[in-house]
DNA sequence: CAGTGGATGCTCT
DNA sequence: GAGCATCCACTGT
């Protein structure tokens, strides 16, 4: 189990140590396998440029869920880190479908695993993760949190979709992992 | 495979 | 009115 104080600390802590550690919602979900860091210094944050409504809860107590709203379309899950008054997120963009597969297939509409929840949008889709979902404690219901038992091994990389500090290497990754939304660049 | 463009809605300038 | 922390279908090799 996942405490509060887990997320206390800064978001380059906790991405890496998120890498590894089962996510649930409602007992859908796997070990997460890719997260992308945002800290408040980041030009890339939805927080860079302070308050807002929408990124209310980055600026609130860490260890609970930022959920947004992405091309009109998808949803990308968060998680709040650091504390409070400095706002910082773990981008969860991709686990290894293990529990609840049959779910996950019926609201994917596919039976490939690597399209179940390899990519932001698509993990908020396979655990039907809403903009309900905003706000929300990661130690209540229907979130679940399962602490790793084994260290894996972490990749960094530069992250995925931005424009801005695209170059910051905050994006991690389970080494070798077959769920990622994308591959490692090469070496 | 790689590359392109459309869908779609909300936030902030 | 521009710009997205995306995904999918479609094109052409």
């Amino acid at each position: 189990m996942i405490r509060r104080a887990f997320f206390a600390r800064s978001v380059h802590e906790v991405a890496p140590d998120l890498i590894g550690v089962t996510l649930l919602v409602d007992g859908v979900g796997g070990p997460i396998v890719e997260v992308e860091a945002y800290d408040a210094t980041d030009p890339a944050s939805h927080a860079f440029r302070g308050r807002t409504p929408r990124n209310a809860v980055m600026f609130g107590p860490p260890g609970y869920t930022y959920v947004y709203r992405s091309y009109g379309i998808h949803w990308c899950l968060n998680l709040v880190c650091e504390p409070e008054g400095t706002a910082a997120a773990a981008l969860i963009r991709a686990i290894e479908p293990v529990y609840g597969i049959e779910r996950m297939q019926e609201r994917r509409r596919t039976d490939d695993p690597r399209l179940l929840a390899s990519g932001p949008g698509r993990l908020c889709q396979a655990l039907a993760v809403t903009g309900d979902d905003d706000g929300l404690p990661l130690d209540r219901p229907p979130f679940e949190l399962r602490a790793r038992t084994r260290q894996p091994a972490i990749a960094a990389a530069p992250r995925i979709g931005i424009t801005r500090a695209a170059d910051y290497p905050w994006r991690y990754v389970l080494a070798g992992s077959r769920f990622l939304s994308r591959a490692l660049p090469r070496a």
